[in-house]
DNA sequence: TGGTTATTTAGCTGATTGGTTAATTACAAT
DNA sequence: ATTGTAATTAACCAATCAGCTAAATAACCA
């Protein structure tokens, strides 16, 4: 898993890390303030927060004792692209999907398909 | 982890398992069919399956000795639906980013929306 | 009935994860 | 210089993960 769409995957499959970046996205806050909801250790935040800064999901800076967090938003584009692929899958009804794909499959009859599953037809 | 939206992030968090339902995004497939292109055990691509069957992104039937996968897009728009409430993040730059905080924040004051934005977070 | 094919289960690894406590670094204020 | 606050590192633990081999199950075919 060293791509980093699974990399940003990985670091948003954490409820608390989600939590860290949604508080991020009222502005910047230091580490302190970004474990104040949590019921876990500052070492836990501290490794949350390596996770996002490695997926480059949040950056860091010096002020005084603290460090603090800002949102970086440039993986979740690339989640939303990824995302984006599959629209059309939940975007339109059943019916219409079925008959999309069944266009697309006869759209295509260039070459031969290897279908060797029968297709189900109960509606 | 308990939570849907960790489940499907952890799923996805996979190159495997993304190539998975790429592949079923141009049909069904069967689980040798699927384990074709990877050089990995077919144990190892069940559970793969497994993963990917738990988070709601596939399901299964029978067909003879076959146990064809079909992709279940549902928790796909929910993880749109989630990184969607970043697209401001990105989708601007910075500069303009910061106005249009400023405007919003303005507008929660005032009572008054330009646009639809929505604050309910929940994991 | 027995054999072949498709797939899953069982049981074993080594690596990673999310958490802990205790010690340590970095800086500010006295 | 000493004290206090912010945050990290070190070292450990239990649970999960992604892979493996070998064996078991399930359905078809001859």
């Amino acid at each position: 898993m060293n791509d980093h769409l699974s990399t940003t995957f990985a670091a948003l499959a954490d409820p608390t890390r989600r939590a860290i970046l949604a508080k991020l996205a009222s502005g910047e806050a230091s580490v302190s303030e970004l474990a104040e909801p949590f019921s876990i250790s500052m070492p836990a935040i501290t490794k949350h927060l390596k996770v996002l800064e490695n997926a480059g999901l949040i950056s860091r800076t010096r002020s005084a004792q603290f460090r603090p967090c800002k949102l970086e938003a440039a993986p979740l584009k690339e989640v939303a692209g990824w995302v984006e692929e599959y629209r059309r899958f939940w975007s339109e009804s059943f019916d219409r999907l079925e008959a999309y794909l069944a266009q697309v499959q006869a759209e295509e009859h260039t070459g031969k398909k290897k279908k060797k599953h029968k297709k189900k037809h109960k509606h």
